[in-house]
DNA sequence: ACGAATCCCGACCGCTGGAGTAAGGTAAGA
DNA sequence: TCTTACCTTACTCCAGCGGTCGGGATTCGT
């Protein structure tokens, strides 16, 4: 039950962009150095977010990302299922796939908690938006005064 | 975000005993068989489960396993922890090491969501016990009449 | 005493998926 | 037209999951 990398560094890298929101596109070297994710790696994963709909890319020079949406508007359930694919716990309950279709005979006792489980883990990532990230941080990562 | 077969078929195996509890030691050839877990497989998950206390065992003819407590007092949690190893869907949020030790520079702002997922994944496993589970399953796996 | 039933335990092993790296192509500004 | 920067595919490495196998130690029934 670990969130993957994906997971962990499209979040930052949303984080970051969050934070600039609004100053026009920011370039991938900007973006990697800032949330701390390897450059070439980074390219990949904002493939799926670009695609999703979630930043919007300019290219050629002074090209680079941003927030397509404010970052109060931006849930980090979307980036989640977009690096991670749909919240589940365990197959028999995911988000997407028909209800119900739990491969035991006739339903098994264990799927009562799992179904918790995953209603628990969406309440918590879909009711957080990056706006509330920035807010509550203590401080960004990297950059401090004397 | 899944959680794999150890933790899967640990519980189920759990369920298993919960059932049977109170009819003495049940060798793993039964509990295998009810819990739809492959023998060599379950052999090897009792091991933790047994040194976790958890279950109790009985060897030589007619031995088996048994729930250590009534199914009242075991917490999924307890299992959980056992089979998966220390909740958390980060690292840098594990529930046994010092809390505080964020690898990142004065700690990062994704923190506060995957503390969040913790809690909300905590309570979940520790609030719901065998007892809940076999209460409200709706029937027993691989067990009906005509 | 002996053998069958059962737990105990370490060794082994194939495969998938995570975690990147590498390299070249395409578009847009200076 | 050169440089910046995004876009895309392909490839590699390796840890861990999901088991299997084989043998040993215990205890019960006869």
């Amino acid at each position: 039950m670990k969130v993957s990398t994906r997971g962990e560094y499209g979040l930052r890298a949303m984080v970051s962009l969050a934070r600039m929101y609004g100053r026009g596109p920011m370039p991938l070297s900007v973006i990697a150095q800032d949330s701390a994710v390897p450059l070439a790696y980074l390219e990949q994963l904002m493939l799926p977010l670009r695609r999703a709909g979630l930043v919007v890319s300019t290219r050629g020079a002074h090209g680079g990302y941003q927030l397509a949406r404010p970052p109060e508007q931006v849930k980090v359930g979307e980036i989640y299922r977009v690096m991670e694919g749909p919240i589940a716990p365990m197959d028999c309950v995911r988000e997407d796939a028909d209800e119900e279709t739990c491969p035991m005979i006739d339903g098994c006792a264990t799927r009562i908690v799992w179904l918790k489980l995953r209603d628990s883990i969406v309440e918590v990532l879909d009711s957080t938006t990056l706006a509330d990230l920035i807010a509550q941080a203590p401080r960004r990562p990297a950059e401090q005064p004397a």
